[in-house]
DNA sequence: TGGCCCATGGCACCAAGTGCCGCTGCGAGA
DNA sequence: TCTCGCAGCGGCACTTGGTGCCATGGGCCA
C-alpha cells in the first residue's frame, strides 16, 4: 500500500492559498476574506495561524528564529564566537536556499510592499538581537564589549543580508551558501586578531563536527548541515 | 508691543495631544478619537498630518532624514567618506539631543510598544540606506565596494544606536554627543587604513569648518552645528 | 452511550485608514 | 465693496485588519 498524499494541513492551504493570490493580483489587492475563501476555511482560523496578514508571507522565520536560538545556547563555551555567530547567519541563508523559487517570490513581493519590508525589518531585528545578545555574553570580560558585540551583530546581519539580496535579485541562481561565506569571511577579517592565521582554523579539533538538531528536523536537512560542516572543515 | 505667542500649528497640537493621552493611559489604549478630541480637531485632520497613528510619535525624524541626505549629496568629493557617513550620524544624535526629555519619553514608548518598535526599526533602516548608499558611491571602484558599504553603514548606525541607547536608558544625562564619538571611533579605528595616524585629522585643512544649513533652519541650531564642528576639529 | 476536549466557524464589534463632499474663511482682483 | 476661487478643515460613510465570544461538531476515553 502507498501512502496517501496527506491531507495539508490548514496552515499550509493558508500559505498555497495566500501565495496563490499574492502573486495573483498583489499583496495590498488581496484581503484576509479571499484567503480564506480561496482556501476554503473560516476567516477565524487564518487568525489563529497567523497573528497578522503579513506573518503569512514569513511562515517559516519564527521556526528559524528557534534554531538559531538554540544553536546559540548550545555554543556558550566555544573558544571562536565570532565562528559561531558566522555559523548562525549560515543557517538563516540555508532557509532561504531550501526552497528559492518561494524566496525569490516572497523577495518580490517585500521590495514592492512597503509594509511588508517592516515587517522583514522586525524579523531581522530579531536575529540580530539574537546574534547580539550572544556576543554579548561572550564579549562581557572586553573592554566596550557590549559596543563590540552591537557592532559585530549588525556587520554579520549586514553581510549575510548582502549576500542574500545579490541571491534574490539574481532569481535565485548560484550557490548562496558559497556568496555568504564570502561575505562573512570579509566581516571575520575585518575583526580577525593581528596575527591570526585565517586560513586554518587550528584551534579546534578537526576530526569532530558537532550538529546540533531536533527529533522534528527532515533528514534531508540533518545532512545538509552535516555536508556543510564537513565542508568548512 | 510685545510678540504674541504664535497659534501652535495644528501640527504641534496633535502631537502634543498624543504625547500627552500616550504618558497618561498608553499608546494601545489611545485611539485616534480620543487624540483628535483632546487636540479639539477633526479626525480627518491627524491623518492629513500623519500617515498612520505611529507617525505622530515620529515627527521629527521626516526632517532628520532629508538633512542627512542633503548632508552627503553636499559630501560627494571629500576625501574621507568614513568621516562623513559618522558626521551624518551625529546629526541623528543632535537630533535626539535636542529634547532629552521628549526622546526620553518616547524611548520608553517605544520600548513597551512592539508597533512602534517596528516603526522605529524601519526609520532607523531609511537611515542606513542613505549611509550605505552615499559609501556605495564612494567605494565603488574599491574591491568588494558594496558589501563593504553595506557592512560599514551598518557598523555605523549599531555604533551610533549603542550610544544612544545608552544615553536614553540613562534617561538623557551627560552628553550623548561624547558617547557617539567614541562609539564612532571604534568604528573608525576597526576600518582604519594599517600605519594611518588616528589621532590627528591631518587630511583636512584645519582652519575650514565646512556647515550646510538651510534658510529654514533655527538659528539655534546653525549655531549648535558650528560649534560642534569646532569642537571636532 | 455519554461526557469531554479541541479545532473550527460564525458573528458582532473595535480601531485604523481612505475617499468624498460640503463648509468656511481669507485674499486677490474687478 | 462685492465676488470668485482656493486651501484648510470637518463630517460621514466605507473598507479592512484584528479580537472576543460562543456554538458546533467530531474524535477520544471512560
Amino acid at each position: 500500500m502507498s501512502t496517501l498524499p496527506a491531507k495539508p494541513s490548514m496552515r499550509d492551504s493558508l500559505v498555497a492559498a495566500a501565495f496563490q493570490l499574492f502573486l495573483e493580483r498583489g499583496y495590498e489587492q488581496t484581503t484576509v476574506d479571499d484567503i480564506v475563501k480561496t482556501a476554503g476555511v473560516g476567516r477565524r482560523s487564518f487568525f489563529r495561524y497567523f497573528p497578522s496578514k503579513e506573518d503569512v508571507v514569513f511562515p517559516d522565520h519564527e521556526q528559524c528564529l528557534a534554531d538559531m536560538t538554540e544553536f546559540l545556547a548550545a555554543s556558550a563555551d566555544t573558544d571562536d564566537p565570532m565562528a559561531r555567530v558566522c555559523d548562525a547567519a549560515r543557517l538563516v541563508m540555508r532557509m532561504y536556499a531550501e526552497n528559492p523559487t518561494f524566496s525569490v517570490q516572497r523577495y518580490r513581493l517585500t521590495r514592492e510592499v512597503a509594509g511588508l519590508r517592516t515587517y522583514e525589518l522586525s524579523v531581522v531585528w530579531r536575529y540580530e538581537k539574537t546574534l547580539g545578545d550572544y556576543l554579548r555574553s561572550r564579549f562581557a570580560d572586553r573592554r566596550d564589549g557590549t559596543l563590540r558585540a552591537n557592532v559585530v551583530a549588525a556587520a554579520v546581519v549586514a553581510a549575510h543580508n548582502h549576500a542574500l539580496r545579490h541571491w534574490l535579485r539574481s532569481g535565485g541562481e548560484g550557490d548562496p551558501l558559497a556568496e555568504v561565506d564570502r561575505a562573512l569571511e570579509f566581516v571575520r577579517d575585518t575583526w580577525r586578531p593581528d596575527g591570526a592565521a585565517p586560513e586554518t582554523p587550528a584551534e579546534e579539533a578537526e576530526d569532530v563536527v558537532v550538529v546540533i538538531t531536533k527529533r522534528s528536523t527532515p533528514m534531508w536537512r540533518v545532512v545538509r548541515e552535516v555536508e556543510s560542516s564537513l565542508g568548512e572543515g
